[in-house]
DNA sequence: AAAAATAATGAACAGTGTTCAGCGGACAAA
DNA sequence: TTTGTCCGCTGAACACTGTTCATTATTTTT
């Protein structure tokens, strides 16, 4: 059985080789601008290669789909080790625009991107986007339990809090926050003190 | 000089020509599924045909982007003729999300699309931009003089505001709201519900 | 009517994602 | 060891993309 065994090794050796190649060139040069042959050319295989690891660009792009989730979820590991639910609810929003300002084309891949949104959300892919979506409404119905947003639907909160870090993220990504270069203001500074007045609104809310 | 203003009337003919196939093609497919040849075709031109009257793609598309501001502004209007400041706040950042929702390929172009933002933001294009965030400012400080938001700096709230209702959008705009289906909410119920939350956060701060 | 200027064409170029007939080396059976 | 069957891999080919430009057609000026 050594022999099976080898062939599926090199198997995902060969898959995770070209996810390696992929990512860089993904986050480089964004979807649309990273081709396959591109791709192929950085491993040197042929462009028809990639095809017997991956069905379509589109496939790639879920692996690396993945693997943004996975480093996300990572990051908010340490968070468990806040006590109080609202200073980590606190502390999962900046978090979480942290993660969004340093790996911008994860994030990017993650929440902005339509492209291969075709294959359905909500399935295999959004896993672990669930995972980290059930995080925050847990958070949310601790905090009720300490009495903060009271008689709030959880689900209606949720989606506003992820909808304001979302949106700053988003803005910043796509080069929106440039809309405040006249008054001198760069995107780090608009989004930390952003993030502050919301922290402050959600305090008196 | 008739000729000279026929000829100039028929380059803007069209101008208008191209355009009118290109918005419904980029809105139908979005930017990058849409093409020339397909424009053209609409039309009943050759595609060198469009190369006289547009530079390229990315010319065509701020054309749309223009438009699109054009049209957001107008929706913006009757609220001026609301009074109380807050009131107004509240009704803008209404029709900017009915906006989004009802001109979700607009919105996509004008506050999501990275593609031909090559040629820089804040130049012409973003004139509007500029215009409608001015406005949003204003408010703001209306409603400081009436002693709300006190001692906050008009910059950072306005981008806070901004990032809020442009999360809700992005996250319709492309598909996020997904998130919620198990749950059974639709995009719309999300919006609505969030929003509020948003607004009795604000009156409370 | 001839000449000049303008407008439109469509083939061509360099790029894209994707497919597939065929090649060559590794494996199993003789 | 030789034979025969796999199977990973290739790279040419297909149908598409944005863009350019020599050529042709039309209109205006002389």
């Amino acid at each position: 059985m050594t022999i099976a065994n080898r062939k599926q090794r090199e198997k995902e050796e060969m898959r995770s080789l070209i996810l390696d190649a992929a990512r860089t060139i993904f986050l480089e040069k964004g979807y649309e601008q990273a081709s396959i042959r591109a791709i192929a050319e950085k491993i040197e295989y042929s462009p028809g290669t990639i095809y017997l690891y991956f069905k379509d660009k589109d496939e790639i792009f879920h692996a690396l789909h993945e693997e943004g989730f996975s480093r996300m979820l990572k990051k908010m590991q340490p968070l468990q080790h806040v006590q109080d639910p609202f200073e980590r609810l606190k502390a999962m929003g900046a978090v979480y625009l942290d993660f969004a300002q340093n790996n911008r084309d994860f994030y990017d891949l993650m929440f902005i991107l339509q492209a291969p949104i075709k294959h359905e959300i909500d399935m295999e892919d959004w896993k672990m986007g669930h995972q980290t979506l059930d995080y925050l409404k847990n958070i949310l119905r601790e905090c009720q339990e300490q009495g903060r947003f009271r008689g709030r639907d959880i689900n209606y909160l949720s989606f506003t809090i992820w909808s304001m870090v979302h949106g700053m993220s988003a803005l910043y990504c796509r080069d929106r926050c440039k809309a405040y270069h006249d008054v001198n203001l760069e995107p780090k500074e608009l989004m930390e003190n952003g993030y502050k007045i919301f922290i402050s609104a959600l305090e008196k809310f």
